[in-house]
DNA sequence: GTGTCGGCCCGTAGCCGACAA
DNA sequence: TTGTCGGCTACGGGCCGACAC
């Protein structure tokens, strides 16, 4: 519908008739932001009702007549990656089927992995352009050289000016004609007749940001980046909701098909309107009807399905149980600094936010004993974050050397295990005791943890702490947008903080270890033979690129359970952030 | 919004935000249909929830657990005009409290009525202009001269050309800028500046009407008649209705915010694109819970609220008891001759078409004793009418002398009471003995009915029977939009049908005195005296202009029950069209 | 190398009278 | 009297190089 010239015989048209089919992983996480991490196939998350209703765009009342839990251990039995026929919104349909207790695992490599391989793989080529004034307004897209040279077909320079027509196909596979010329003075690349169309189209606006990915076989795709300027709970200072909302819901109703400017009842256009981002940006877009469903099924052990819009800018409701374990096994207190990643305006980036832990409250009293957005805290930059009152847990990174930590919880390595009797007498009285999670790692085969302590003397001052992994590593490996590299390489400042990471290092896995920068960056590792550990009973093979993982939760378990399994490359112990930043546990030893 | 200049201070914008305001009655009537009536404030009416069901837009599953009765005697406590905020779609809302059987009234005159004078005065002058192929695609919209110079303001002609701005308002109360010119050899008056942004904004396509109305107060309003081209069942020969569907209901999903065709994703103007008359008319608008919702609460005998839009095109289901009692006095057979009245496609008159009586079957299993759409069908011009197949007894009319009539029904006057065993007797096996009404009949309060009969003899071949009241005449004296009135008085060849009224001719209490040309047309009537009268044991109260209807249903019930009630006006007495057409009655005297 | 600006050109929306039914 | 048509015009979308950061 977008190529218009007839000499043409693409597939256009018909696309959207067969609903709405998947799109590239790859493809779909250029343009989920930055900071959004979908769990693997088959692997264990919990399922947080709370957050789920965080992302309908009405309130939720869940029936008063049942009895919901927090959370739900879930396996993600399918995941859809697709994007919204309407507004090119990327989300992620997800099919979780609760799990009982027992059957409930926090060990990351569990997960039988399909093809694990080909999702490693790069497959394509992405730049992003951040849209300017000039490339909406004026008539047409200025395209940077390397963008044009790189991801275009070769342009024939001879013409005068040269020229060409591209056609990418965005994501729902429709394709789009662009005029793609070479000219000015001094010269440059532009895309001329046909953005026009697809701006209106696409109702971009300024701020908002263009992927170009060029696939191995050289197709072009095309894919929208919405700006986050009236993101996640007031991160924008122009932020619109409403003051008095603690957590900084907005409650909205639904937006229907989306409306041209042209379309809108007003003769006058209005500066006023709202943009599709914002229509896009925080609010919810599930209905509170498919919420409660989905926690009926789920505890009533059914499967169920959910949808998850990142770019709504809640927390994503679904988080690995390897990571809740990890938050479980950290003491929180009131006081506690912290550092949090919001992705920059231009969505380019991730700026991090320091932070200090106000309190430990649940955010909801009908769920006493929830993790859900636990922590209350402030910001050293308040205007910038004045509706982020309260992030979850797992959302935050723990700089291991901000001195305003009241006193070290690092304790001397010597001591292997603490008992929760002497944390009662820690003089916070913020001090948080989780509630519930207990109950699952009391189960028999996830007995009490009690990690080890290192010394972490040896990590102050360390510009670059090679033993500690950050958030800011855990998203260079992990995003396929290579060409984000550059920015994402200093995501904060290192000479202010070395990292206690709460997030999942899972993901590891998947990276390229030349990017696998802290432990021995110019090493290639061998991924000739898999190794296999022994854990909990279960045999677990240990593949090229997961030995990090494995290496974690065996890590982890090893000091306290079982002799220390068998080490793959023995290096890389004590590369183990786990290993170095958990500390503590909240069980008593049996 | 509209208005764009920045001299004036009307109110414009603003409207919008307050919700939805109710429309004037008579505004409102002038855009819902020639052929729409809405029950009076606290008349009696019978709901059918299987009418209510055809007005969603979606399959209405009714549980399976409640008995629902196939329909609901209810009291009209609420009525609502209002227009649809988005389409301007006229709708009615009315709120109907349900009546235990005891306490339905078949009267139309136990109505208590608030303030019939204000509503019988005519409040506008109207002028309906059905828009041309020029006025949608050319410049401007040419108006013509009596609109022009009746409903708009005084033009100055002295300007080169002369032109004023003229300001209407919608239904929504949002004001409107028009440039009004009076130019062109030979001169005429045309809308051009302001006209396209109309147009543009309320998705005008050829067809549809403009309906001008001047308040008393010279305020200029305008409003919308969609084009009926895809109207009900199918009535139209494009009718896009699906087949095999007998009864021609359209499902199809909600339509969501109107776009404009600029506003569409495809970049070419799409000639198949449903114009803004094809999502309006023949769609239901409800939700399929809401009438569920309704019906729930009316079979536990609480209040509930009903939308009604008219231009959907399925019926009312919600009929006067008056109209119920008169349609179950009629005694129905297959080979029966009738005809019905369906708006013309121009929206500006009324067509009517003959048809026969195919035979009398309930239309959905569920309700076996309903009276919903019992009459099967078929018609004279069957082309036209394909997909009507089955229609509401209530919605026809019975000509008196048509030929076709298997033999007279209207038996001598001298027979005044017939037992329902004289019936039986009736050689049509397709007769029809109403299987539920006559529960209400034989409740105390209204008792089994026995009308009397005239001799129809005199009538056979009147040009115009002074005795019978038919539709067109009903039409004619509701009808607020005088201007039609030409088109208006000749509905059908007076030469070929004489008719017997089915549809209620209670609204003949609104009539204008001098319209009401069957009787005694330049007879002005005695408005200074209200009358009583006592029926039922209750005092009615017989206001000026309601002594007809009240005439009619005491006629009807006198020659049974008691003595001649007072005659207010005893000229009046052989005026009553019930008196004169309804002859029967099918449960035996008591 | 690329963002912004002003100018120019061309397509078309919108207004016009001519003409005919 | 008013529907339709073709022409004219003014406006703005859209493409251009100049220029500056």
């Amino acid at each position: 519908m977008a190529t218009s010239t007839e000499d043409d015989n693409r597939e256009s048209k018909k696309k959207k008739i067969d609903g709405n089919k998947d799109v590239d992983p790859q493809l779909w996480h250029a343009v989920a932001g930055i900071t959004v991490q979908i769990p693997e196939l088959n692997s264990n998350i919990f399922y947080f009702p709370q957050g789920h209703a965080e992302h309908a765009y009405e309130p939720v009342n869940f029936p008063a007549d049942i009895k919901i839990p927090s959370e739900i251990p879930c396996r993600v039995a399918a995941i859809h990656y697709r994007a919204d026929l309407d507004t090119d919104e990327v989300y992620a349909k997800l099919r979780l089927v609760p799990l009982h207790i027992s059957e409930v695992s926090f060990d990351d490599d569990d997960v039988t992995r399909i093809d694990d391989m080909s999702e490693t793989k790069n497959k394509y080529q992405f730049y992003t352009k951040t849209l300017t004034q000039s490339d909406i307004n004026g008539g047409g897209l200025s395209c940077p050289r390397y963008c044009a040279e790189t991801l275009f077909p070769p342009l024939d320079y001879s013409g005068t000016p040269p020229s060409q027509k591209i056609y990418p196909t965005d994501f729902h596979g429709e394709t789009w004609e662009f005029k793609h010329v070479y000219r000015g003075m001094p010269k440059r690349h532009l895309l001329s007749t046909g953005w026009r169309v697809f701006v209106t189209n696409k109702l971009l606006v300024s701020g908002d940001s263009l992927v170009f990915a060029r696939a191995e076989n050289s197709d072009l795709h095309i894919g929208i980046l919405r700006s986050k300027r009236l993101n996640d709970f007031g991160f924008n200072p122009s932020s619109k909701s409403k003051p008095g909302n603690e957590i900084g819901i907005r409650l909205v109703p639904p937006h229907g098909e989306l409306k041209s400017s042209s379309g809108e009842k007003d003769d006058k256009p209005q500066k006023n309107e709202l943009s599709i981002s914002d229509k896009v940006m925080g609010i919810g877009k599930v209905k509170a009807e498919d919420v409660i469903e989905a926690v009926k099924l789920g505890v009533n052990m059914q499967p169920f399905d959910v949808v998850y819009y990142p770019r709504v800018g809640t927390p994503e409701f679904f988080v690995k149980t390897s990571l809740i374990r990890t938050v479980l096994q950290i003491r929180w207190y009131s006081g506690m600094r912290f550092k949090m990643a919001f992705e920059s305006e231009d969505s380019s980036k991730i700026n991090w936010f320091m932070g200090t832990i106000a309190s430990l409250h649940t955010a909801d009293p009908a769920w006493p004993n929830s993790l859900w957005r636990l922590l209350q805290v402030t910001w050293d930059k308040p205007d910038l974050l004045k509706n982020t009152k309260r992030v979850n847990p797992w959302q935050v990174e723990i700089p291991l050397n901000t001195p305003s930590i009241p006193f070290s919880c690092f304790l001397p390595p010597s001591r292997k295990k603490l008992r929760l009797l002497e944390y009662q007498a820690f003089p916070t009285d913020d001090q948080f005791s989780m509630p519930t999670f207990p109950n699952y790692f009391q189960t028999p085969n996830i007995p009490s943890l009690h990690l080890p302590e290192t010394n972490p003397a040896g990590m102050q001052g360390a510009r670059r702490d090679p033993f500690c992994l950050s958030l800011s590593d855990f998203h260079i490996n992990k995003s396929p947008l290579g060409l984000f590299k550059p920015n994402l390489q200093q995501p904060f400042d290192h000479n202010a903080t070395t990292s206690m990471t709460v997030r999942s290092n899972a993901v590891l896995q998947k990276a390229n270890e030349s990017e696998n920068v802290p432990c021995s960056p110019s090493e290639k590792q061998d991924h000739a033979n898999p190794a296999q550990i022994v854990l909990f009973g279960q045999t677990i093979r240990v593949d090229a690129g997961n030995e990090n993982a494995v290496n974690k939760i065996t890590n982890s378990f090893s000091n306290l359970l079982q002799d220390p399994p068998k080490q793959s490359s023995g290096e890389r112990l004590e590369c183990d952030p786990e290993n170095q930043c958990i500390k503590e546990t909240l069980a008593g030893e049996t």
